[in-house]
DNA sequence: TGTAACCGGTATCCAATGGAAACCAGGTAG
DNA sequence: CTACCTGGTTTCCATTGGATACCGGTTACA
């Protein structure tokens, strides 16, 4: 069985299911961290600005269960815990680094287009507004 | 100002934002679609298995915002909706497509890794069941 | 003359998720 | 005694996600 039996367009796919937890914004920006080396959790945490102690955990948790990253904890005091990536976990990251950078990339473009398209929008309420018998 | 101003991981960063909307398992799907030629709207919906049309309209919603796709409507009967992909919506499709080959390609590794997780996790409730002493 | 289906969506409802904050054990430093 | 470090879990609430129903307008079929 090789990957073209795969479909992520299928709903019942487990590949739907992987596509989703794999494109998550704190997924990309953990991984990209731990492809640098392996880190401690309040580490991760001060670095990846914004996440929550419980969302972090939660992550770290399902990327564990999938293989993608390890966790380590040292007996030292107090405890260590230390995260790494693995060997598909860094294939991943090779993946998803360059959506991170694309939006680093892109975002002033995205910007416009948004401003634009809001006041598009406005235009529109205001014509709506002065000529309420087109409704 | 260059994209080196841009940092995902700070919170307050617009590509923090923009990388929650982009990182997204519909905006692949669509994405990935539209790619190859502009689609009406349940033309999509047929091929993105298990969408709701709320989540779709959304979707394309936001994605037309952010300037990555443009909807065109022709007052045909019934109305035709068209939904076509940008240039720069193209080259976020270059960036995403890789994430969905990616989950096609690991998803037996990532299924093994949890089963051996489940697994783990099962024989270690076991051990404390008997012997609770260790609690 | 129903009536069923297609088009591209809203509107509504409820469950699941997300994040803020409190709390936890166990220990150190002042 | 208090405050803070470690790595989390628990609790709570607001936002979101998805299932379903509905909408106007038109066509095909019986």
């Amino acid at each position: 069985m090789n990957h073209m039996d795969w479909n992520a367009y299928a709903a019942l796919c487990p590949t739907r299911q992987a596509l989703d937890r794999i494109a998550d914004k704190w997924t990309v920006l953990i991984l990209g961290l731990l492809c640098d080396g392996p880190m401690r959790f309040n580490a991760i945490r001060r670095r990846v600005e914004g996440i929550s102690q419980k969302v972090l955990s939660q992550t770290l948790k399902s990327l564990e269960r999938d293989g993608l990253v390890v966790r380590t904890a040292y007996p030292t005091v107090p405890v260590t815990v230390e995260y790494a990536i693995t060997p598909i976990g860094a294939s991943l990251a090779d993946t998803v680094t360059p959506l991170r950078r694309w939006a680093e990339e892109n975002i002033e473009s995205i910007l416009r287009a948004r401003r634009a398209y809001d006041q598009a929008e406005v235009q529109m309420a205001d014509a709506a507004f002065n000529s309420p018998i087109q409704r």
